[in-house]
DNA sequence: CCTCGGGATTGACCAGGGTCAAGTTGAGCC
DNA sequence: GGCTCAACTTGACCCTGGTCAATCCCGAGG
């Protein structure tokens, strides 16, 4: 590290683990410093990638696991009739491909929602480095673990009745991870179409509109397109709860 | 196998991996056999446990991986409200537990719904032979993989619009994992509640039973409580991707 | 034998949300 | 500027599946 540093080094700073503002919310949380480097080895240089490019698809094989670094992607599945099931939206911090573990095969697929950057941890080297370093081996399942619960999150939400419950736990639980990303949690960008929001929660783009459009009117949420600012969070806490806010007061026009 | 074998050196024996009938289904599948093992080093006693009693709760510190032997399980989450969501029904060969990685605590409940018997993995045990067995670490990986596919699988049939849909979705899967364990695949017996189905899809019970008497009036199944065999396989696919069978003939009354 | 009770089935009713269709908005482009 | 297209919104309609309630079934226990 001489003084002399150019534009290339300044980028292998950039790009390494110890010095990233995510560390703690990705895989190097509670690693040393001395096998964060280690681990630094096994991250190849970052890629940016545009609004709609797919990162893998179903049937690529296995070659790395992704870590956002910035924007976010949404992953899914597709069956041989086409149909879609939406399984996430991914943040930064947020690690995708595990699926690709059981068979070497991605079953699903990730495309960026838009502009991204991601890192990618091609899984030979990655082997490798847990090998060396058990820690990471352990934190690595934590990760996975971590896929398993968001997952059973999903599913509680989907088998609500209510579907205004539904979107109100998602905005809910966005809201929750811009909080951890130490961002604004009460001034969302949907980076995601209705349409795939709605996927996401097993209904149709048109009722989501509505929802969105009603929550507005009861004065939750202020929704300007993709922007999303809410107004009462402890409103939008009961209708998680309830699905049905408190009973109508003589409504006031 | 000497003559004079008797019942403790019997049940040592069916103790072990190696001699396991589940061995290719469950976390051996590809090991060496001296790794083997090793595996069954790290497998406590099985233990037997009644209908109705708890595995581990919500909460439970991590001790432990479960396979199941023989019987089955189910698996789900609670919220603070009190709404449950059936996350999974677990047959012989298949693990759980793996929730508790991410903060060594269980964040579900595992609930036997008939007396099964159970292979405890104590982790602490399977983290030191893991660290000696790379392969056997590569099938861990692999298994918890298998969860978060087998989760996109309970994703996407919730997400169908057609309640038909996913229950004959639901029980096309029985089937398969029935061929997998090398069952007749059309006599399926139901050691969940409709309740429990009813849930793990997303709808009320009453819609659940009304789904199989239809199926039944259309010669799909018959059903005679817990008991149900599938008398035309084909047609139970047809609905997986349609909902709607062929377009209704003239209706006779 | 009868009763009891939980699970399951069936019917009647109805509303939440799906479907279809029209209209609006805004970004990109000529 | 006006055109186009996709994403989104809104309205009208109505069907699927949720709700409520009665009944049935079967095993357990007296």
């Amino acid at each position: 590290m001489d003084p002399g540093t150019n534009v290339l080094d300044l980028s292998q700073l950039r790009r390494s683990c110890s010095s990233c503002a995510l560390s703690e919310l990705c895989l190097p949380a509670g690693i040393g410093n001395d096998d964060l480097e280690r681990l630094d080895t096994a991250v190849r240089d970052k890629r940016t990638i545009d609004r709609g490019s797919v990162l893998y698809r179903d049937g690529d094989p296995f070659e790395a696991l992704y870590v956002v670094r910035s924007g976010s992607l949404k992953t899914f599945v597709q069956d041989e009739a086409g149909n879609v099931q939406v399984l996430g939206f991914h943040l930064p911090g947020e690690i995708i491909g595990f699926d690709a573990l059981a068979s070497d095969r991605h079953v699903s697929q990730a495309e960026a929602l838009e502009r991204s950057s991601i890192c990618e941890l091609p899984y030979a080297r990655l082997q490798q480095v847990t090998g060396q370093v058990p820690a990471l081996h352990r934190q690595l399942m934590r990760v996975i673990s971590r896929e398993v619960i968001e997952e059973h999150r999903h599913l509680a939400m989907m088998g609500r009745q209510q579907a205004q419950e539904q979107l109100a736990i998602f905005l809910k639980s966005l809201a929750d991870r811009y909080q951890r990303l130490q961002r604004d949690s009460t001034a969302l960008t949907l980076s995601m179409s209705r349409y795939d929001i709605a996927n996401y929660l097993g209904l149709v783009v048109e009722t989501v509109s509505r929802l969105f459009s009603r929550m507005e009117e009861m004065g939750v949420l202020e929704v300007n397109r993709k922007s999303v600012r809410i107004r009462r969070p402890d409103l939008l806490a009961d209708l998680c709860r309830s699905g049905v806010m408190a009973p109508k007061q003589s409504g006031a026009g």
